[in-house]
DNA sequence: TCTCTGATTCGACGGACGTCAAGACAGGCG
DNA sequence: CGCCTGTCTTGACGTCCGTCGAATCAGAGA
């Protein structure tokens, strides 16, 4: 899914406005399907939910390279692989600024993420 | 039957209380990546995406294999496949009542996905 | 019991994924 | 300029994944 974004049916995933409603409340399109399960797909590593998670949560909304990588016992070029999933699935964006790379989260499609989770609290009870 | 707890840190995924703080809240340990990632990797795939979708929004709260079958263009025995992964994940349940099998959701997992990509709304303006 | 239908399991194949070592690239500093 | 440090890319390897056809299992009904 390397060119995921180069020929697939385009939905702004940038967008602040969601563009799917709950997964439980209407059925997805495959189209809807097609684009969001990459980003699910990128979630679905373990290292990779831990760099989404530093990288989300850390002070400034960024993250070194340089702190991301010692935090696993993993080579550099994995980690840097790793995060160009997160890049190209639309998750988090990378700026170099002089020797240092760092990554910020995106939180528009982390929110359309969970609104396609969600649930209505009394809805299975 | 989901087997996919027999040899990881159990976290129980069927409670109804989240066990896990925002991803960009708190950094996500380890374990509960390990625990998490799985269920993920299973929305990350379009087919069980919409497999998921079906089934949490069927009428009922349940939906018959006779019906998800014919909605894609693949085997039987793939969708059995896929079927099966969303069960190993714990993501959804199946109960065979006669000749026919239904799955239901479970939104406890659901909901717990949907609490560690939830981000303020302000957080990241 | 025998047969028919619906669903899963088994075995196999091609492609994608996670990982690493080695090399290439970018920017700072003598 | 040349070197050093930090990051990314390349190429390779073994494993896992998505898909299918064939075989098997589970119930319903004649």
């Amino acid at each position: 899914m390397s060119k995921q974004a180069a020929s697939l049916p385009v939905i702004d995933l940038t967008a602040d406005t969601p563009c799917c409603p709950p997964l439980a409340q209407r059925r997805v399109p495959a189209e809807t399907a097609a684009v969001l399960a990459p980003a699910f797909k990128a979630l679905g590593d373990p290292v990779r939910l831990q760099l989404m998670s530093m990288i989300a949560s850390a002070e400034g909304g960024e993250a070194c390279v340089c702190d991301l990588t010692p935090a696993f016992d993993l080579t550099g070029p994995t980690i840097s692989h790793h995060l160009k999933t997160l890049r190209e699935a639309g998750l988090v964006d990378a700026e170099r600024r002089g020797t240092w790379v760092y990554y910020r989260a995106r939180p528009a499609i982390l929110r359309q993420l969970a609104a396609l989770l969600t649930v209505e609290p009394a809805a299975a009870a």
